[in-house]
DNA sequence: GTTGACGTACGATTGTAATCGTAGTACGTT
DNA sequence: AACGTACTACGATTACAATCGTACGTCAAC
């Protein structure tokens, strides 16, 4: 009887929830915020205290940190948004693309056109990864 | 007092949830089988009702279909893997990596080193966008 | 020193995914 | 006919994310 959630529970560092990457994303934009500014940010018709006591329950579990500023806390995303993203990826990956990284790929470009310079940025990584393969 | 899960509902076809994707996971890798074949192929340790259970709901709300044979019920996707993973991808895209394609490539690739044939896949992917993009 | 604006703390509630137990049904074997 | 086996049906339960209401604290202004 015990449920799983999204993501597999009790590994280093959870993986965000939904409404937990939200936040984690607005915060990578801002840099670090008060709970103001991150709630502002999102948009969404859910009260201040909802997202309050998300990022409380998000610092309790290590995903934000927070430090005082005069009368509010300030607070930021404690893992760099490219290390949480590469996670995701690779859950992703794993649950939904049999482990494909061509599948996800293709599945992302379907979902959204890149533009020709995107295009061109990726096959700049797709060479840096040669070559990084070569000189091994 | 609505929470959200963690894709949005109500749409067309709502996005699977996390165990719903492993179970379309198994279903698009054994083609139709019987919730037993399924059961055995997630190699979860729950039990056997529960994957039931989720498959009956699942085919109630439209991602799967059923049909009968001899005393068992065979289940089938109802949407076709491209699809849905372009559908994740999308919702992916959008909340976790900026909407850009090129951070989840990126992610993609440093999550799951790609073969050398999988990057050359993955340049003849790109090189097919291009040459569309041309002949508009 | 009372009031108002603005902040945090936290218990309670709700929705949903995930799970299981139990009951019911159909078939083959003895 | 009775029994064992394999399946489906479904209500009840559990866990958790998401949400809110309310209590509480602090500062500034009047």
């Amino acid at each position: 009887m015990a449920p799983r959630s999204i993501r597999k529970r009790s590994l280093p560092t959870p993986l965000p929830s939904d409404a937990e990457l939200d936040i984690l994303a607005a915060l990578w934009r801002l840099g670090p915020s008060t709970v103001r500014d991150v709630h502002e940010a999102l948009g969404k018709d859910s009260g201040y205290t909802t997202t309050l006591k998300q990022m409380q329950l998000m610092t309790e579990k290590g995903l934000l940190v927070r430090s005082e500023r005069f009368r509010s806390h300030v607070y930021e995303a404690c893992m760099a948004k490219e290390q949480t993203q590469k996670q995701i990826a690779a859950d992703m990956l794993k649950r939904g693309f049999e482990g494909s990284a061509k599948n996800l790929v293709l599945g992302a470009l379907a979902a959204q056109p890149a533009s020709r310079q995107d295009l061109e940025e990726i096959r700049q990584i797709l060479d840096d990864l040669d070559r990084r393969k070569e000189s091994r």
